[in-house]
DNA sequence: GTCTATATCAAGATAGAC
DNA sequence: GTCTATCTTGATATAGAC
C-alpha cells in the first residue's frame, strides 16, 4: 500500500515538529497508526530512512509552496505574509521541523545531516527570492542586506516558535508587528 | 566531594547545548569525567534531579549577568550589547539551553517543564529591563511595544544560534545588524 | 504488505561491597 | 563517594509465517 507510506510520513512530520527526531520511536508510529513496527521497518527499514525522506518531504512542500507563490497574483508584500502564515500553519503544535532537526543536529546520521542543510539553503532562497522582489520594486538595496534580512526573518519565526513553548502563545504576533517594521524601513 | 556535582552540572548544560537533554545520558557524562554511572546517579538520583539542578544554575547564570549588568557603568547600548554577546559566548558549539530545552519539550518531566518556563520568563525580563531603560532615555515608547521587541531579540539570537548549524557561522553576525536597526529606529 | 516473535543493545535506575 | 553488578524497560532491527 503506497497509501500507508505517505501517511507513516505525514505522522513522522508531525511528531518530529511535536517530539524531535530523536525521541520519536517506531513504536509511537506504530502505535498511533495502529500497526506494528514490523510493518513500518517494511517501508522504512531504518529510522534513517525515515529520516531521509521527512527531509524529502519537506523540500517537496518547500517547492509547493514556491510554485504557488511564483504563480499567483499576490503582491510581493502579500507573498512574504503567505510565507510566513505558511510556517506558521504547519507548525501546528509544534515547532518547525527544521528548528527541530537543528536541535538534534549533531545526534543525527550525516546523511540526515546534509539533507537538513540542503533543506534550511532552500528554504533561505525562497525567502531572499521574495524579498529580492520587493526591493527591486521599493529602493534598491545591497544584495547583502536582503540575504541579512532573510537570515533574520527566519531566525525569528523559527525563535519565535520555539518561545510559544515557554512563554506562550502571543509571541508569534508581536515578533510580526517586529518583522513588518524592519521590512518597511 | 562537592566539587565533582558542579563538574557534572557543568558537563551536563554544555552536552545539553550540543545535544539536548533527551539525547544525553549517563553513560556520555561517566565517561567524559571518567567516573561511573552509579557515582553520578550517587549526586543525582534521576535524571529529572540533574534536568531540575541545570535549570538552576541557567537561572543563577542570568542572576549573575543581571548584576553585573547593574552595577556597571555601560551605557544602556553596551548593556544590550553585552547580554547578546553573554549569549553568544556561553552556546559555544551548541545552541542556548533554553532552546534546547524548548525543543525537547514534550518530552520533559513536568517539573522541569515548569522550570524551563520560570528561566525564559526570568531571560524576558532581564532584557525588557535593560530595553525600557534604553526608551525611557530617548523616546518614550509604549510598554508593549518594548515587550514585543525584547521577543523579537530573544527570538532572533535564539533562531540564529540555530540557523549557524546548517547555514554557517556568519548567520549570527548578520542578524545581530538588523537587531541594531531595530533597537535605532 | 502486515503480522508474531525475537535478537540486540543502550538507557535509566538500584543494591550492596569497598 | 565511588565502585561492580544487575535489573528493567524501551528502542532499533531482523526472521519468517500468513
Amino acid at each position: 500500500m503506497e497509501n500507508r507510506k505517505t501517511q507513516i510520513l505525514d505522522l513522522a512530520l508531525k511528531l518530529i515538529r511535536e517530539k524531535g527526531y530523536v525521541a520519536i520511536s517506531y513504536d509511537d508510529l506504530s502505535k498511533q497508526l495502529g500497526v506494528t513496527k514490523a510493518s513500518i521497518h517494511y517501508h522504512f527499514e531504518k529510522k534513517e530512512d525515515l529520516g531521509v525522506a521527512v527531509t524529502e518531504r519537506m523540500q517537496q512542500n518547500l517547492e509547493n509552496l514556491l510554485l504557488f507563490i511564483n504563480n499567483s497574483t499576490m503582491t510581493v508584500e502579500e507573498k512574504l505574509m503567505h510565507f510566513i502564515a505558511r510556517q506558521i500553519e504547519i507548525s501546528g503544535e509544534g515547532i518547525c521541523p527544521i528548528s527541530s532537526f537543528q536541535s538534534d543536529f549533531v545526534s543525527l546520521p550525516d546523511i540526515i545531516r546534509q539533507k537538513v542543510q540542503e533543506v534550511s539553503k532552500f528554504e533561505l532562497n525562497v525567502l531572499i527570492n521574495i524579498l529580492t522582489e520587493r526591493y527591486n520594486e521599493d529602493i534598491v538595496q545591497k544584495s547583502e542586506d536582503v540575504e541579512s534580512l532573510a537570515y533574520t526573518i527566519l531566525s525569528c519565526i523559527k525563535g519565535a516558535l520555539q518561545y510559544k513553548r515557554t512563554l506562550g502563545k502571543d509571541v508569534l504576533s508581536q515578533v510580526l508587528n517586529q518583522i513588518n517594521r524592519l521590512i518597511r524601513s
